[in-house]
DNA sequence: ATTATCTATAGATCTATAGATAATGC
DNA sequence: ATTATCTATAGATCTATAGATAATGC
């Protein structure tokens, strides 16, 4: 049963939204083409008439879910220019993020099993950090370049790991704590 | 060919020496059980006589692992009495630990892995985080329990963030920023 | 006789493909 | 006629087990 071209492309973004949310909740193998076709709605075999493999869709998501981190943050930046790392970290730092891994920062979920790869999925995730980086390097404080660039990247590893770690402790209290007391060290108000 | 009592509990130390690198290096999914045996200098199915399932290994392993890092973080700090916290410092934002996962840290290696599972294992990588946090509690500066409390594991996350951000990136140069700017912002001396 | 290891394989799961099916669109 | 999807399956890989083999230790 064939469908039309824009049901096809409709298709297509089925198979992605629904990789997007499998991989972040399960690691990229830990789900399965098979999964992923009958969430989106449709057989296994059909799979590769929209992607080249496995793989292909994985760097396919990886590049798209990491666009779409530099954009959130950027726009959350923006959205205050007071705070605008203030409004970054009450984002980021938050039980959402916690809670909801299948929509929430890619690198949360992935960046272990990434790192353990190599290929053009690992490479676009070392980039995406790199600019992450850069867009932290424009919020925190620092008198020169130099520093700014300092406290980006300790910024950054403080911000994911605290998010990691409350993910992994079943204590709720402790999990919280994770999470208010990085969310109040990395205040620059404080 | 059956082997002494002795070369028995030998073959035994051996899996689980062998496991416990590659479990490490390649994530629990991403090495069989006929990898572990090879590298173990034994053939797949004797396995079997030696654990109940592959489970059974990974959470005899983590029990080991957890409980190795506990000793040497207390071996660490014991051996340096006045600066207890730089010594563990130095020791885990390090080169080697980046590099050399398979010797190293458990959590900078699984914890994301193990954080998508539930069982045993989750909850022994869930109690060893909440240990470690109360052996930084007697090494971190803070005036009042409740601060200390906080200082750990707020350093807690930030050092594993900051080696899992360091493997991660494919750039060295950046890789180093993240430890070095990590060191030098948890040093209580600065 | 007991038992640790080895060989061989069952059964499950996963990626990828081949060929059939049926609706689209020139 | 073209092509997107579906059914079915090949081939690879993985966990776990069964039965054979051979050395230990009562």
């Amino acid at each position: 049963m064939r469908v039309s071209r824009e049901k096809f492309a409709e298709n297509r973004e089925k198979i992605l939204t629904a990789a997007s949310m499998l991989f972040r909740e399960n690691g990229f193998d830990g789900v399965g083409v098979a999964d992923i076709m009958k969430a989106a709605g449709l057989t296994h075999g059909g799979f590769y008439g929209h992607f080249e493999s496995k793989d292909d869709l994985a760097l396919e998501v990886s590049r798209k879910l990491i666009e779409r981190v530099e954009e959130r943050w950027r726009e959350l930046i923006a959205a205050e220019p007071d705070k605008p790392l203030q409004a970054l970290l009450d984002h980021y730092i938050h039980w959402r993020t916690v809670d909801d891994p299948g929509r929430s920062c890619v690198f949360a979920s992935l960046i272990q099993e990434v790192s353990r790869s190599e290929g053009a999925v690992r490479a676009t995730f070392s980039e995406g950090l790199a600019a992450l980086v850069d867009v932290l390097k424009e919020v925190v404080p620092g008198a020169t370049e130099e520093e700014r660039r300092a406290n980006a990247t300790s910024t950054l590893s403080s911000m994911m790991g605290a998010v990691i770690l409350a993910r992994a402790v079943e204590d709720r209290a402790l999990a919280e704590q994770f999470l208010v007391t990085m969310r109040r060290k990395l205040d620059p108000a404080q």
